[in-house]
DNA sequence: AAACATTGTTAGGCAAAACTAATAAAGCGT
DNA sequence: ACGCTTTATTAGTTTTGCCTAACAATGTTT
């Protein structure tokens, strides 16, 4: 269990890839710096940095791969992110706004916080992992 | 209305001038860096920058000192960083994970989301969107 | 007043994360 | 197949924000 503790900025390439994976099957680095709206090299060097850390893999050329572990990571990132979009929604911020402050969010809210806000949520929200599954009717 | 744009970091350094002023009386440049637990050379390089902004005064070898339109700056950031503590706190938070994560949180959210967090922070207001008031009340 | 301790500043270095410019590989279009 | 466009990589620069080490000023002790 290598606890592997990723900048922010790496944490939103990697949340990216498997985000553009899940929508087209491929996340390619040009649709990758578009989304973040960074220039390509940037993502490049991210790339090498995710594959130092053995979360993603890439043949040269070919879109970006997740690692189990690297999916592992990027799916708690993308919960965190979906969780916190929705808190915020539910506070009555618009969408766009939700959304962008939940990415802001996504890292560096601790755990505790975390767990308050999906005890928040209970009653309305997709727990992603339900661990203290109670009333968890949908 | 000169906007000044702060980093996350120059934030932190003029709210904790601010913070030592109101507990102190004066804010030294070793206590900045303890409260901040940086060195005191990267205290120096944050007050030359914000002595640049014209937000804080200091003569050589003596306690820094706010402008007016620092000390505005500063109460801004310092209230943002109450409003959120109190929150995370009557979500249930300990109190000293709430102000940590206050302090990341403080320098990030959009002027929407704070505004409805103090809206929901006085239950006393009118609900604009009355889902199910949460009885989360002392 | 001289020596030492504390506090503050300056100089220089390092790492992260972005950029531009240049190069290389792939994919088409005729 | 040749050239052009798109996509990806590499090299090198910039900015930010931290650090250590060395130096300067101030304060305290005797």
């Amino acid at each position: 269990m290598e606890r592997v503790k990723l900048s922010q900025s790496l944490e939103d390439y990697l949340e990216m890839v498997h985000i553009l994976r899940l929508a087209n099957g491929i996340a390619r680095v040009r649709d990758i710096a578009a989304a973040l709206t960074v220039k390509m090299p940037s993502v490049a060097k991210a790339m090498i940095e995710l594959k130092k850390l053995g979360l993603v893999t890439q043949e040269p050329y070919c879109g970006v791969e997740l690692t189990e572990e690297g999916e592992r990571v990027a799916a708690m990132i993308l919960n965190r992110h979906i969780l916190l979009k929705g808190f915020l929604i539910k506070l009555g911020v618009s969408e766009a706004i939700a959304d962008k402050d939940a990415c802001c969010m996504e890292h560096i809210l601790s755990a505790e916080t975390l767990g308050k806000i999906e005890e928040f949520m209970k009653p309305t929200t997709i727990a992603p992992s339900a661990k203290k599954a109670k009333s968890t009717r949908k």
